[in-house]
DNA sequence: AGTGAAAGTGAGTAATCACTCACTCATTCG
DNA sequence: CGAATGAGTGAGTGATTACTCACTTTCACT
């Protein structure tokens, strides 16, 4: 049921996502509106009265578009998926492999970081809509794991592999070093988007991704 | 107005908490049920009716008890604000300020990350709304941060500000080391309960504990 | 200029929402 | 025993909900 709900709804989703060029202006506005209200209140407390208000728009015409609250949701998030699964999985799979193999891998995460650190401030109110919603939507959590984490982690275990064979990383178990990976660039964004921006922004973006990997490779404690 | 507003819902809510045996039993089944059911679809969606039926109670007994059913999620949220807050500060302040000020980094650590895992699992339905509800609650969002947060942040400055002048931390950012300790805990507590139960499942909680600490101290390159 | 299709509208609908209130019942206390 | 108190009830409230539909407007194409 819910593998077949993920790609039935979803990818189909994604395959019939006209891009902005062939859409009417009260079409964008809708959407526009949507982002603004589901981000600002989440998506059941915002009603589709308001989001026809605030777009200008009759409430109708919202269902001429969408053919149900849910459908108009998925709209608003389908394309992050995309714009962070594809990017992650052809562009990064392309400079993590190709270009960067023979660098340091301090600067292997040092660009990584750099690039989502990158995507998730262009796209804040999607990401945290995206977040809010994964609670409830099962469909949007299964499409989350299951298209981007799951083939980051492939990608990553792959390169973990490579470099503990190089003798760069400890031989750790490489589910554990990608895990630590992980959380080194989610505490980042945590703390740069929610908990501490003022704190954050005594820093550079550059010396906050520096101490972050310098931490990850070689640990907080003195030798 | 959001200080005030804190202080005045959540501290007087705090104030007011009758414990469990002073309830009515129709009183501990309304929470019970809304416990289920907001963790389970999230407060917006879940309707007093529902909660009614759930709890087998007339509608108007939830009115009964709470004056709204904003007071009702602030009834299931706060018993667990101060079981965070109070164990936070008073167990572990003396746990990792007296008893363990001698002890060795790792096992304190160990002993940080092992106390925490175990609060959260004993209470995942009650931080599980918590973090959903904080989204949209500023009251909520404000309560974790200025009680929890920041005094688990002001314990582990001072903890960590020792270490470094006892030469067993290097000489790095007290914020970021703080940062590092902290993301550490919350991939660990994501892996185990959110992304990947039965990855995580396939080594006991201790060597997961082990492991994380390992990498956090010492990093995960090979020198 | 004329036609067909798509875009847009907004009043209307049944359902559901949080919440109220007049009431009953059980318990306690003088 | 009688009065007072508070828990519990459920039908009823107006407001709001997502969604429909008969209709008008816009516009591309012949």
């Amino acid at each position: 049921m819910s593998r077949s709900s993920f790609e039935e709804s979803l990818m189909q989703f994604v395959e019939e996502l006209k891009d902005e060029s062939e859409m009417t202006e009260k079409q964008r506005r809708i959407l526009q509106a949507s982002l603004k209200l589901f981000a600002a209140k989440g998506f059941h407390a915002s009603s589709t009265a308001e989001i026809a208000r605030e777009a200008g728009v009759a409430e109708g015409t919202i269902f001429r578009h969408y053919k149900s609250k849910k459908d108009l949701l998925l709209a608003v998030v389908a394309p992050v998926l995309v714009k962070f699964a594809a990017p992650f999985i052809l562009k990064d799979v392309r400079v993590i492999f190709q270009e960067q193999a023979k660098k340091p891998l301090a600067e292997v995460l040092t660009e990584l970081y750099r690039n989502r650190l990158e995507l998730i401030g262009a796209n804040e109110k999607h990401v945290r809509i995206l977040l809010q919603e994964a609670f409830f939507h099962e469909e949007i959590r299964e499409a989350m794991l299951s298209t981007v984490y799951q083939e980051v982690k492939r990608l990553a275990a792959k390169l973990i592999e490579e470099r503990k064979e190089a003798g760069e990383l400890r031989p750790l178990p490489t589910e554990a070093v990608f895990r630590m990976v992980l959380s080194s660039l989610v505490g980042l964004i945590l703390f740069k988007h929610v908990t501490e921006p003022e704190e954050y922004a005594k820093r550079s973006d550059e010396e906050q991704i520096a101490l972050t990997v310098d931490m990850l490779l070689y640990g907080i404690a003195n030798r």
